[in-house]
DNA sequence: ACCATAGATCAACTAGAGTTGATTCAAGAC
DNA sequence: GTCTTGAATCAACTCTAGTTGATCTATGGT
């Protein structure tokens, strides 16, 4: 994907990059970010193919989901996730921030 | 900064990535990256200036250092640490991967 | 109406991370 | 040698996040 390095829309704050880090920190919902690559998919299917408990999967599910990576919809007794990669890209402007303020001597922090 | 997009250095493991993810997650810890951004400082300086417990600060100086965020000399009775900017280049690397896997519907994540 | 299903939420519990004050070890001064 | 200082480490404690099984609410079928 073209690195759009800036992101368009307004910078991070701390703490949604906070939340943003914290919700990618963990394996599971790692998995269940990539098992979303693939498109917009529904909690039962993601349940039976990640092998989880329901409410285990909803609890990172809505991690996911505040932390701004996720977005979903319903549709019936069914509600589908699927994955704003807008919010990655957020998180690698924010770093770049970080390292753009933190990474070189001619800069000073406070 | 230019952007490096690639990093040149091996690729991110998981659990490396996850160390970083966590390290960074922690507000304390980003204070103490933003104080070393003009450069090394001992211990004794940012335990001053950060106005923490002695202990407080070795601890999160040691998660930022297990995650590869800073590096550490000695000099005398004095601990210097420094940044290592290329970890958060890492970690950039790391999510433009994640994005680029999961960001778009032609890919297959299993 | 009743019954089944999907999935969020809850409360209790467990596990992991952060804090605290004390201790230890190393370096330095005398 | 003794004493001081810097900083890592320790053990006990506190706080936060993750797990579990039950419950609740909404949707759908008959």
């Amino acid at each position: 994907m073209a690195d759009p390095g800036a992101v368009a829309s307004p910078p991070l704050q701390s703490e949604q990059a906070r939340a943003l880090l914290r919700a990618l920190a963990e394996p599971l919902r790692l998995q269940v970010i990539e098992a979303l690559g693939s498109g917009e998919r529904c909690v039962c299917d993601l349940t039976t193919d990640l092998g989880l408990a329901q409410s285990k999967l909803s609890f990172h599910l809505k991690v996911l989901k505040d932390a701004g990576l996720l977005s979903d919809r319903q549709e019936g007794r069914w509600i589908y996730y699927r994955l704003r990669p807008e919010a990655i890209d957020a998180l690698r402007g924010w770093l770049a921030e970080l390292g753009a303020q933190c990474g070189r001597p001619a800069s000073t922090c406070t």
